[in-house]
DNA sequence: TTGAGTTCTACTCATGCTGAGACTTACTCA
DNA sequence: TGAGTAAGTCTCAGCATGAGTAGAACTCAA
């Protein structure tokens, strides 16, 4: 980064032959997280080619790495995740419908044999999402679609339960549950939450999102305290939502998501003895 | 993960050429950490070879993909860590000096150019240790050692401050920075802090640990309401250390680590107003 | 040997955050 | 129009935290 190399490396370099080792591949996988209907869903592919066809993936492919083969066109990797995520959904990277969406990387995945090509090394991605329309197939999917996480019966450990139709190629399943897992630590402490609602939204909407994220309920008199306290966390619009509830109650105000980049104190998730040994 | 590949995959994979593709070379580099007289200390290498041969850098190196030229020695990313640390200081991976250590991946560093050779993507891990003997050069490494970590200038934003005289090579000053926010923030949630200890250890030191990674003072005697209060941090041994301390004082009590996996509360570093927006 | 200085451990107290619940008000739907 | 629902505000008890005090045990130097 910025550091210059030392003189006699162009000589080096000139005679240094990439072929010398053994052919790693490298992708990226995004796992794209959205709330539709009060429900966590996540974007899953139909894959068109081999290997796994027809079964179901997440949104991924193979790094432009640059060089002689397919010419100078290297990316980064965020670069790559968004590519491949337009490309394989339809929707637009810039500007468009993805233009707002949250990105970060998740971990990377490399153990042998977990693609039957060839060693592949997946570097994955998550996406965080307010509502976006439904995702046209592209690229190498056979078909692409929002899917309710709760339908893919994932168990913690990563592995989907028998019994579940729509199954995941590859360790994708393992890379989802990790996922998910950062999904629902981040909302403890940063202001991701927000990412998933639009330009702007009320509280009870944003508690619907922690509630769809954690699996659980939460008290809502608390949960409006907790969020008017913490410095930064939302702004005050000055308006007012045109309609109350669906089945009632007040109009809630409207708010946008303030210049926090983390939450002071943290909005912890109730009672989770379970995880702590 | 289990899944089984499809009928006619067999054909595809006999006629599949991963040569098709641009080479990309896939490494591991390690931060590793330490405390050495109260101090946080990282393993650096000098670089034998180019590029960059005779600055420093994190102790790494390729992944062994497994395949036709070198042989179907196929390794893990967390193995090639740990093989690598191993080679490149001397310690004994397996049962030696560097069985205990806690090693966690950090993240993928993947940006074009930023290996000279060809297209490297980097993934890094972290590893927390106890106090370990002084490394000994060996494989690409002309020279190895720990280094106060104080000394590098590191700023938050991951470069070196101009003046530094050991100057990292590649992007390592980025990737060891984001090893050292890594480290702070999992010593607030998790127990690693005992991971820097040793098998036994007396509540004054595990102090001095927190002190030594956040670069503050703690209020001591809150800090031990706090460690003994926390279920599952630590358990008492019974016994008591068989000094007090450097400059007087009572004989701490020996304790050791307990079998939480999260600190619950956690345990917050005081005062990172900064850090918020 | 003694005394000054240090530090472990335990305690107190004020403050602030949290979970649980009650209550008022405003809205939807039948 | 009335029953049911939900937003937003409030209260209260319990817990965790930051800050300070105090006693006892130890090291080191005079």
């Amino acid at each position: 980064m910025g550091a210059v190399p030392e003189r006699d490396e162009s000589e080096f370099l000139a005679n240094y032959d990439p072929r010398a080792y053994d052919p790693v591949a490298v992708t990226v996988d995004v796992v794209a997280l959205t709330i539709r209907d009060g429900a966590l869903h996540v974007l899953l592919v139909r894959r068109g080619n081999a290997p796994f066809a027809g079964m179901w993936a997440l949104p991924g492919g193979f790094v432009h790495a640059g060089g002689p083969v397919r010419g100078d066109d290297a990316e980064d990797l965020p670069e790559a995740a968004v590519r491949e995520l337009a490309e394989e959904t339809g929707l637009s990277a810039k500007g468009g419908a993805l233009g707002r969406v949250h990105l970060e990387q998740l971990g990377t995945y490399g153990a042998p044999g977990r693609d039957p090509r060839m060693r592949v090394i997946s570097v994955a991605y998550l996406a965080f999402a307010p509502e976006l329309p439904d995702p046209e197939a592209g690229g190498d999917a056979a078909d692409a679609t929002w899917t309710a996480v709760d339908a893919l019966g994932l168990s913690e450990s990563g592995e989907q339960r028998p019994g579940t139709t729509r199954r995941l190629a590859f360790d994708h399943a393992r890379i989802l549950a990790d996922g998910l897992e950062r999904a629902r630590a981040k909302l403890e402490y940063t202001p991701l939450a927000t990412a998933f609602c639009g330009g702007e939204f009320t509280i009870p909407e944003l508690r619907a999102v922690y509630e769809a994220v954690w699996g659980e309920e939460l008290h809502a008199g608390n949960f409006h305290r907790k969020v008017l306290s913490v410095p930064g966390f939302v702004e005050s619009t000055g308006a007012t939502s045109d309609r109350g509830g669906r089945r009632g109650g007040p109009r809630p105000r409207l708010y946008r998501a303030g210049d926090a980049r983390l939450l002071h104190p943290a909005l912890l998730r109730p009672s989770r003895e379970e995880e702590i040994r």
